[in-house]
DNA sequence: CCGGATCCGAATCGATACTG
DNA sequence: CAGTATCGATTCGGATCCGG
């Protein structure tokens, strides 16, 4: 047993032996989003140690959440193995409780396209999304662009083709009339997704700028993603 | 922001700066039990540092996780605030997935009241219990001795009043008259839980031994209590 | 005994530089 | 691009000590 095992046995001490140490489960997060590249997650996390990186890649192959994939001519990917991706449910939760104690940025944090897709998957709620019509939805935050399709009861969160409103220079705008709304936000797309706002008030309080669409899908958009800021413990405990 | 910051603006990042540090999220497993004062969870965590116990604890207080109760005549006790126990659905899914890739235990591994009483939670199946018959069921674990009472749709986890297997030696037999099946049991019962085995196979194996009740009452047991090894992702991303 | 605080060696982390 | 090597700064772990 090593000097840094928790010295129990018990599934919660298990778990965080494989994915608890510092950075692990940003990797994971990032990779839920996709197979990703070793630099792409060093791009998608700037303030990990490239040997801190290296390590922990090493350590989830070898806890059989993470696979090394060579790639077709050259280079290669890391992605998550079906273990890793029975993270997902764990990822959300600690999303969705993380996202009630979310403040303000801090000045020199970022935000990466990887962690808002993942956010989106967070507050997606597939049963009241099933209830209202399909909408697509494009949302700008800060430097990240992402286009939300809205289908039945499922969610495909994809980066908008071409980045972030450098689109339309050039007249083309073929994807961006694709989407029924269109929003640039910033931190205060929170307000919104907590319900503390509706739609009308955001747009009055400036928390959102309607680009394109109906502004009244605003209301939609917050029903369809919403965390609630003081999740219920579950019962029967 | 400090240097130890992840420098992100996103829910899974604030949820790790609060309670991602090395012991904090054991320190809630504990919590989530009951209150807790300073030299139970050191004894629940004996391998803890008492200079990190202690740090973990204030750190826990600043995130408004865990609260400092006075006692009535003297001493005190940490609890978790509605937001800390808000991490329950968090940690049941963290030890259903750590589940999955718990071997046999090491030889210095040792098993505790609390980290015991959230597995049982955790493997719980609310929804299937409520279709079975009210049961207690009485599981001696190494040095834990726990009484799970089903009633409906849910559970209640206590310690079994005088520890384990030392009643019945002055005829005080109460409680244990009590349960309609009597369990002792080791790292094996994973089998049973993961519905590996039968409850005929479990005993058969010598995973379980059933001290009282019946023994057909093992594959309720197994139903009420399961975990699948496999969990599937969540679908809709 | 309870609830910590203090001290110190060992291990880890973070930043930068460097290599196939 | 995909890491390794190095090294100072932090944190962790283990033990001891202290006030009530």
């Amino acid at each position: 047993m090593g000097a840094r095992s928790y010295g129990q046995y018990c599934g919660v001490v298990t778990a965080l032996e494989q994915v608890g140490e510092r950075w692990a489960l940003l990797i994971v997060r990032d990779l839920l989003v996709g197979p990703r590249r070793y630099g792409d997650l060093k791009n998608g996390l700037p303030r990990i140690p490239t040997n801190i990186l290296s390590k922990r890649l090493r350590e989830l192959q070898d806890a059989g959440v993470v696979r090394r994939v060579p790639l077709a001519h050259r280079g290669l990917v890391y992605e998550l193995t079906d273990r890793g991706r029975a993270l997902e449910p764990l990822m959300l939760a600690l999303g969705e409780w993380g996202f009630g104690a979310m403040g303000d940025p801090d000045p020199d944090d970022i935000v990466t396209l990887d962690s808002m897709t993942m956010a989106f998957r967070t507050s997606f709620r597939p049963g009241v999304a099933a209830e209202l019509p399909d909408t697509r939805y494009e949302v700008h935050i800060g430097p990240v662009a992402l286009n939300l399709a809205v289908d039945g009861g499922s969610l495909r969160v994809r980066p908008v083709a071409g980045g972030p409103l450098v689109r339309g220079v050039d007249g083309d705008l073929a994807e961006e009339a694709d989407a029924d709304l269109v929003l640039v936000c910033g931190p205060g797309i929170r307000e919104l997704i907590a319900g503390r706002v509706t739609g009308a008030e955001a747009i009055e309080a400036e928390l959102v700028s309607v680009q394109a669409g109906d502004p009244a899908l605003l209301d939609r958009f917050a029903q369809t993603f919403h965390v609630d800021s003081a999740p219920a413990p579950a019962t029967g405990g």
